[in-house]
DNA sequence: CCGGCGTTATGATTGCTCTTCATAACGGAG
DNA sequence: CTCCGTTATGAAGAGCAATCATAACGCCGG
């Protein structure tokens, strides 16, 4: 048996945050764009856009600035709330992530791996 | 916005328990066999009957002492292990549920509803 | 002795969500 | 004014989970 956990937010019933989709978030700011920032995360540009997409509308909030065209075609940027949330996002998933691995340590006397 | 949050264990990279499924467990034994349970959760017989059974694949141990046939058509009880499994998991969603929404709020400055 | 009932157990099918593929639009550079 | 890499989105496909349908079990009343 190998136990371990995951956790997220919701907004309306519906995935808002996460740890993945922050991360998603990170390395689109770190590489300038959607498309090498999905590259990173292992997944199609579709699916990166569509996670924005969808975080922005469910957060009520714009996270990207993206730009079409120019010299290197285009890229992404993080908002103003885009940094803001990524950095509280992280802070949660963090102390949420110690939280819960020493009370699942505690209640089933093992501690859960990584 | 509405926030929420969700938690959950897995065993390999599949979810072995969550509270939902320890609200089954209860159900079950309560009412003393998978078809009331199952109407008690609101879920068709066979969804309670497979959940039942990859949890027990999944932790590797007999949750649930069935029989069929007889006077009331037959039923279902927890195992030993199935109960103290139910306990545990209880203990570790209530204390894990109390120690996210505490996080949470500190971290985005407002309470969690529910 | 045997057909009926409520249960467990499982095969087969449907439906739906999520992923993936394909295409349009943009705009600076050569 | 064509080319390139990007954003943006429509449409098709796949995979998974919920649902429907059926077999087996075993006591009980007739």
């Amino acid at each position: 048996m190998e136990p371990r956990f995951n956790l997220w937010i919701e907004a309306g019933g519906e995935v808002a945050a996460s740890r993945w989709r922050m991360e998603l978030l990170s390395a689109i700011e770190e590489h300038g764009s959607i498309t090498a920032g999905a590259r990173e995360m292992g997944v199609p540009y579709r699916v990166a856009w569509q996670k924005v997409h969808e975080m922005e509308e469910r957060l009520g909030m714009q996270l990207l600035e993206t730009q079409t065209g120019g010299a290197e075609g285009g890229g992404a940027r993080l908002t103003e709330a885009g940094r803001e949330h990524v950095g509280r996002m992280r802070a949660f998933c963090d102390r949420a992530d110690r939280a819960i691995r020493e009370i699942y340590s505690e209640t089933f006397g093992q501690s859960p791996p990584d």
